[in-house]
DNA sequence: TGCCAGGCCGGGT
DNA sequence: ACCCGGCATGGC
């Protein structure tokens, strides 16, 4: 991670990209779904998946854990995994309803750290889907580290092969101010680059960071994202 | 046509 | 503390 300035990157992510508007969801609820949904699987196939959770008006945490698991797992079929994936949204709902009856909002209020390690403790929510739960559905300010990310940093040698998931999150969270909208932003961006020209497929000569990046310094001491 | 996607878990070194 | 296989559908 050395010479990483995360300042630098953000500008240079945000005067490339722009506003990300994420997470694609319309109600928090439905980003928790999702992003248990997402693990390791093309966010197309997800994208089946809660429509057909929409469509049966299962896309609450009553509708769901009221749900039986095999009527849970047809619905969700095409986001891949869907026999475990089942079980670990039944685990979450169960989660949501045992600790807090059901209130999102109650679970919310929970302080971070805490909330952060009951969700890490759900069988099934694994670090990325504990801070994507946290970030995007709760707007609270836990760094979200995945695939894209890491890969990202990476390829571009700002971060080595035994930097993990933990190392990288503290790094941004303890260079960054504790602020929901730009972590929301500053992982958005990551994905967005990932999907665009960090894949198999994609081309690293049209990437943004390419050129712009080795020019950047730090201009601006505010970073809020819009 | 294969390879792989916005992980996580359990069992083995 | 790592490393690996399993989990599964759909897109490119």
């Amino acid at each position: 991670m050395r010479s990483l300035d995360p300042i630098s990157l953000y500008e240079g992510l945000f005067a490339a990209l722009g506003p990300q508007e994420w997470w694609p969801a319309r109600t928090k609820f439905e980003v928790i779904v999702g992003a248990v949904l997402v693990q390791n699987t093309a966010w197309k196939n997800v994208e089946r998946a809660i429509t057909n959770l929409r469509k049966a008006k299962k896309l609450t945490p009553r509708a769901l854990a009221a749900m039986p698991q095999d009527e849970l797992s047809e619905l969700i079929r095409p986001a891949g995994y869907y026999r475990m994936k089942a079980r670990r949204l039944k685990n979450v709902v169960g989660f949501i309803t045992e600790q807090y009856g059901g209130s999102l909002k109650r679970m919310f209020a929970t302080p971070l750290p805490e909330l952060r390690e009951a969700l890490l403790a759900i069988h099934g929510v694994g670090p990325e889907t504990a801070d994507s739960i946290l970030l995007y559905a709760g707007d609270l300010p836990s760094f979200v580290i995945d695939a894209y990310t890491l890969r990202i940093l990476r390829r571009h040698g700002w971060a080595g092969e035994t930097d993990g998931y933990a190392e990288l999150k503290q790094f941004f969270e303890d260079r960054l101010p504790a602020d929901a909208a730009l972590f929301n932003e500053y992982h958005a961006m990551f994905v967005r680059i990932g999907h665009l020209y960090c894949r198999r497929e994609a081309k690293c000569e049209a990437c943004p960071l390419r050129d712009t990046l080795p020019s950047l310094r730090p201009l601006r001491r505010n970073i809020r994202a819009p």
